[in-house]
DNA sequence: GGGCAATTTGCATACGTATTCAATACGCTC
DNA sequence: GAGCGTATTGAATACGTATGCAAATTGCCC
């Protein structure tokens, strides 16, 4: 039944005219909290539903200079975790009439591009994840009171607010784990070397090691790439063929890669896991508890994460300015479960 | 050095003021293929950067009707088989310089608000996964020249384009394997009852099998809603304790739900796989590969199946309108891994 | 240098809604 | 019923860019 030619655009105009009113009254009947009376509000929307109305928000957008929409770039979409806060950000948005555009960027260039673009559509906000940002668009974004927010990441130097988890503590949580089990061999496998986010767990991981006095030179690092795939071959070359006697126990420095060594570990290297070699990971995402895996992680409260991230945008969107260089770190907590032996 | 409280807008009028032109110059300037000079051009995009002006897309969208937005509706993200699709939906988009908004539903609801919404965004297009919607808002859509294409689902008696892979092939791909490794008692792992996928991936794999002269009754089904969880509970209830005895051979109607029925065989149940049970996936997705699970399955070829999609956005952008009920059939093939015995 | 076509330019307007402002209607009190 | 404050209403304008049109400029050939 449906007419492919029809170039009818049904405006707010049109609305007004079937009911007899006022453009101003249409869109004061769209408008919560708008005065006008209920008789009149109601023979608009009457009207509206005949014609199929649909506000149109590109010209509401233009003339409150509010768009509604989060733009979310991703610098890493084959970690499981982001998708994760994508998901939890999309939701969210989604419940508060907002909606978001999605851009993925490759994590070790530079997020500019994607930004320039979202700022012509002038979003309400920027939630950047793993990805890199140049102290130019920054400011190009909070002059324009645009607020820029780096999650789990930060940037020295940058005027970008920041939510984020506790790396530093929770690589000491793991390392803690390792001591008591009585690990004395490590290796650690490292995720993107330009993030904080890696750069931060490994140092608290090695601080603590180094504080209970293990040798640094007991201390392996395995560049893993934030992937499963990199860091399951990292793995398997650092010691196939006896190349190296396998370690105590290995830091993945996120829950993907800690799943591609064990892997490695126990399906090519024929290893044990906990009995031969204890795992660690960073994160907790649902993929780490499967019945293959039972991983020991650290678990980053992303609700709370996001949540504190969409209170930052709110601010800004109420007071129509950026508060800059917002900063909230939230805790971690190490989760048990069947890749490092519990101390009894 | 950023102020926060900068509230000046630069506009095509200040570019203009500075570079000593009119604002339509400035606007052609800006407008690939447009009747300028080059040495305006030049001094145009000089004074532009010294202002650091971005173009009001807004404002563009709003006077060419064309957002260069395409909205995607997600309805299972926890597959992550989605995952791969909206990954390769944004890189490509992202390529030709449109951009998503990503949106998520309950696949057993409808996506009717979330098109709703993005009507009033004057999206370029449309792309549903795994959700529902009414053939009213189809028909809203349609009229109003904005293509809406089903990925991988169809719903009869709607004026919607479809591309989806032939799941009925793939099906009856998977029953064959089953039938030369010479299994008699076959369970499958359903997914979202309501969604064609399901439904067709089922149907060609019975209608295989009761060619090949199998019983009716020797193909149970189970319930696991598309999603690893369900799955992996409820192939646990249906065998454990000797419910029933394990069948030879088990159909996860997508790979997810088949590693779910993979784990709860091997590790809850203890059966080997493929020697006393084997177990057939469908989608071809990375984590299928991995040392734990080497699924055989049915692969889509995602790539071909989004280059369609986008072909068809593509055609209806030109022309400006929608050329009703496009349907592409992207072919499945079966791939090899071990949770299969392979006929000698 | 004259004449003509092709290119470049600016003016004015349109896109569809939100909002200010003045005007009107309404509800009360006395 | 006069007077006053409040709630509704519509006309007009602004948001920032794209584009049709006419005017102006350029290039070219003889």
């Amino acid at each position: 039944m449906s007419s492919k030619q029809n170039r009818t655009r049904v405006t707010s105009h049109d609305v007004a005219a079937l009911a007899g009113v006022s453009q101003s009254a249409v869109s004061r009947a769209f408008t919560l909290g708008s005065s006008i009376s209920d008789e009149k509000r109601e023979r608009i929307l009457e009207a509206a539903r005949k014609l199929s109305y649909v506000p149109n928000s590109i010209a509401s957008s233009l003339i409150t200079r509010r768009s509604k929409t989060i733009a979310i770039i991703l610098g890493n979409i084959d970690n499981p975790f982001y998708i994760l806060v994508l998901k939890a950000f999309i939701e969210k948005l989604q419940e508060s009439g907002r909606q978001v555009f999605t851009f993925t960027v490759d994590p070790k260039s530079s997020a500019d591009d994607a930004i320039m673009r979202v700022l012509g559509y002038q979003v309400d906000g920027i939630v950047l994840t793993s990805a890199q940002i140049s102290t130019r668009t920054t400011s190009l974004c909070l002059d324009r009171g645009i607020p820029i927010i780096l999650f789990n990441r930060y940037i020295p130097g940058s005027d970008a607010s920041v939510v984020r988890c506790d790396n530093v503590g929770g690589g000491r949580l793991l390392a803690e784990a390792f001591i008591k089990a009585r690990a004395k061999r490590f290796a650690i496998v490292k995720g993107d070397p330009m993030g904080t986010t890696s750069q931060d767990r490994v140092q608290g991981f090695t601080e603590r090691l180094l504080e209970a006095g293990i040798a640094r030179s007991a201390i392996q690092e395995i560049e893993g790439n934030s992937v499963y795939d990199d860091a399951c071959k990292a793995v398997l070359q650092a010691y196939a063929d006896g190349a190296a006697p396998l370690p105590d126990a290995i830091f993945g420095v996120n829950d993907i890669m800690a799943m591609g060594a064990i892997d490695a570990i126990r399906h090519r290297l024929g290893a044990r896991i906990p009995e031969d070699v204890m795992i660690g990971g960073f994160d907790d995402i649902p993929e780490g508890r499967r019945a293959p895996y039972e991983l020991t992680t650290i678990r980053q409260p992303i609700d709370e994460m996001v949540d504190e991230t969409l209170k930052i945008l709110d601010v800004a969107a109420e007071e129509g300015r950026v508060q800059a260089d917002r900063h909230h770190l939230a805790p971690t907590r190490l989760i048990w479960r069947k890749t490092i032996r519990r101390p009894t």
